[in-house]
DNA sequence: TAAACATATGAACAAATGCTCATATGTTTA
DNA sequence: TAAACATATGAGCATTTGTTCATATGTTTA
């Protein structure tokens, strides 16, 4: 008896193969973390709406703030997490500082996702 | 002056434009929500598990709970979730429930955000 | 039909999360 | 250099979330 047939219902066992399959394939723990980080980021409306605003432009943080009708702080904790995520960069300019989209994959996965709930 | 522009760094002003643009491109409230409650879905390493065992095979839940080394009731749990997303379907067959991926969505939004995390 | 099996679900609890408030840091200007 | 402006950040609090435990529901079999 293979090392992890266990009590299942009886499918499990007829595919033994199937756990080295998903194991071979399966990301490490770290890269499932970094995933679900990942993904957790875009899992809040605040987050998204920003990202909307940067699909139109670069813009800075108090112009954010307004345009979202919410407050700096907010705003600035919220891009922070989007920094460190890499969804977004900056760049300062005097007293000002200007955050943009940081590469394509923000727009293709929000895009997946917008396709996928209009189904 | 321009009903939008109250107090900000003087950038907005110069941009009466974009928060008409913003506006415009902006999704309505309802699918920002429902854009942020799919994400949400994918924000957690242990629905990631579960959808990387399903990128292998149809499975029942006491097969992922099993390969995934968890209780039968978390999995039924996030099973819940992620049917409730249209992220899997469930088939019944017997005793067993098999769920399997819903649709391609799934393959290509967790695709990019590996790409996103190997840069 | 009773027992066994497979899955689903509600309640509870600890951990994580998003916002607010106060304040710190960085930059420009008077 | 002091004041004003723009942004960043830590603490606190209410809400959300993922798991466990107990148990309910659905299906098969003896």
């Amino acid at each position: 008896m293979a090392i992890n047939d266990v009590e299942c219902c009886e499918t499990f066992h007829t595919h033994e193969h199937l756990l080295n399959q998903v194991n071979e394939n399966m990301p490490d723990e770290d890269e499932l973390y970094d995933l679900a980080e990942l993904f957790k980021v875009f899992g809040d409306s605040t987050r998204i709406r920003i990202l909307f605003v940067l699909f139109e432009a670069e813009v800075c943080v108090c112009d954010l703030a307004q345009a979202l009708n919410m407050t700096q702080s907010a705003i600035s904790h919220q891009l922070k997490l989007l920094k460190q995520n890499k969804l977004v960069k900056s760049r300062r300019e005097g007293k000002s500082v200007f955050y943009s989209l940081a590469d394509g994959h923000v727009r293709t996965i929000i895009a997946q996702g917008r396709e996928h709930i209009e189904e």
